[in-house]
DNA sequence: CACCCCTAGTAGACTTGTCAACTAGGGGGA
DNA sequence: TCCCCCTAGTTGACAAGTCTACTAGGGGTG
């Protein structure tokens, strides 16, 4: 569901194909939802069957012909439904943070080296989400302003993570 | 399998029944997982049958029997060998985040009413979250200080949450 | 007593997401 | 030419998590 609102989302800023999708989960709105391929695929089939998207077969130059979908009226009306719904409330779950909670049976040894895997995936985090900062003009459109400040919001807890980390390192020993 | 070496880290610190582990996921471990009880009976019979916990009935009273479940020497092992693996990479999912991405079609004031919401929900976190820290006294044991910490990452991502809130809020009119 | 509600635990169907292997065609290099 | 690799898309099996409805017994209330 969320993720057919998602793509939908994705297809009213423009017509995309299952693999440019795949490309923009693996950059830029990773920093707040990620797919598998397959499982685009299935959507996208989805949503043209339910007439909220159509295709186009795209000769390809040098590659495979591609499926490029647009989103239909239906479909920008679905997304506004979607957009306007009520939250869904969304679990937390962070399996690091649970490692650390039941940590009591490690030494400090090995609660530091999951600190420090922690801390060198957050700064992989980092420079995704600064690498999209930079390759981004300033926000002219309200939509670029949208998204802008989803970037920051990613940014702002990335920092946040780093600084908890530095604290907790600094008790350990 | 995270939920398996969760609920073998909770029966690490005592022994629990499944309605004693649904009351955890739905409080002090819930700022970083949670779980549904089908779910919660259904694993703590995969551990049993693995050998990682057994099983004692305990006659309720005034209530109905319960069965509790302690961690076997085999289920020690097994958490430890988790809290010491790899890291498994978690994909970022947040669906609101998602709208504000994706809501260049809403006006201000259904993007505000969105913002309203998540700010609801992060001050019923932050309660949730300072609740619990009440409830603690200071932490005496390795282990209180390792629960300690994690609790201190929920608020201060929280914090970050509602900050971020402030400003968007600030750039909407 | 009959009724209702509460807790502990169970069961089935279903949705969502993951993994791995696969087709199909183009292009490039030995 | 043969082989390998790349991209786009497809499929099946499976794991994880959710939703709904259920059994079974205790206890309190009218």
């Amino acid at each position: 569901m969320i993720l057919s609102r998602i793509i939908l989302g994705l297809l009213a800023i423009a017509p995309l194909s299952g693999a440019d999708l795949k490309r923009h989960f693996d950059s830029t709105v990773n920093h707040f939802w990620s797919a598998d391929k397959a499982q685009i695929y299935r959507t996208l089939a989805a949503l043209v069957a339910e007439g909220l998207a159509s295709v186009t077969v795209v000769p390809g130059t040098g590659a495979p012909d591609s499926q490029e979908h647009r989103i239909t009226d239906a479909g920008r009306a679905a997304l506004v439904a979607w957009l306007t719904s009520e939250l869904d409330r969304q679990p937390e779950r962070d399996a690091f943070i649970a490692r650390i909670f039941l940590a009591e049976s490690l030494d400090d040894e090995a609660v530091g080296r999951l600190l420090e895997l922690r801390r060198s995936a957050a700064l992989g985090q980092l420079a995704a989400l600064e690498a999209i900062e930079a390759s981004t003009g300033p926000a002219r459109t309200r939509g670029e302003h949208l998204r802008l400040a989803t970037l920051d919001h990613g940014l702002r807890h990335v920092r946040t993570e780093l600084e908890w980390l530095d604290i907790v390192e600094e008790q350990l020993p």
